[in-house]
DNA sequence: CTATGGATTCGCT
DNA sequence: GCGAATCCATAGA
């Protein structure tokens, strides 16, 4: 599912256009990823791995397809998978998708009928991933599903990430164009 | 633009 | 232990 032996900014790119699916009460949500950061392991100041291991990030050293979600800003959930070795602690984080199924699934979770999932709470939130979700496996799992593209996808571009303070020179954020 | 929200982590005592 | 600062965002005005 996630090949342990690319880097990490390699999977994220890859993992633009795929479709990311979840069954959560016995309804089935999906989207097509249109943006992805990649982090780090110990190395990158803007990773949660980077001051090592700890409660909270303790599923990012997991093996790689392990899913990470955290609490930001008190208020969302936001989704990562992880990538390399096991121990490296480096994941990437889906921070926007296109919906492709269950809309009206998502609207009723959003409470809003457009907007579903541009963003990294509004993903989780359209999905309904929440910290239930942290340390499953993909690949082990009913309850998430990740497709890869089978065909492939228009312009990927790359910025820096947002969002953060440090390390804004490495050009880690990938969306899909148009 | 601002209000909001709560867990996590860190620096102290 | 305890308090404070931090934090990969969103909605609504």
């Amino acid at each position: 599912m996630i090949d342990p032996s690319l880097p990490v900014d390699e999977v994220a790119r890859r993992l633009l256009g795929a479709r990311l699916g979840s069954m959560v009460g016995g309804e089935l949500t999906a989207v097509e990823l249109t943006e992805i950061e990649a982090y780090g392991g110990e190395d990158d100041p803007a990773s949660h791995a980077y001051r090592g291991r700890t409660p909270r990030n303790e599923s990012m050293f997991g093996p790689a397809g392990t899913i990470y979600v955290y609490r930001s800003y008190g208020v969302h959930w936001c989704m990562n998978i992880v990538t390399g070795l096991p121990g490296r602690g480096e994941a990437v984080l889906l921070r926007g998708g296109r919906p492709v199924a269950g809309e009206a699934v998502m609207a009723r979770r959003r409470r809003r009928a457009t907007n579903l999932a541009d963003g990294p709470g509004k993903l989780t939130q359209a999905l309904g991933i929440s910290a239930a979700h942290d340390g499953l496996r993909l690949g082990s799992t009913d309850l998430v599903s990740l497709d890869l593209p089978v065909r492939p996808v228009g312009t990927i571009l790359a910025t820096p990430r947002v969002g953060i303070s440090q390390e804004v020179g490495r050009p880690w954020r990938f969306v899909l164009a148009g």
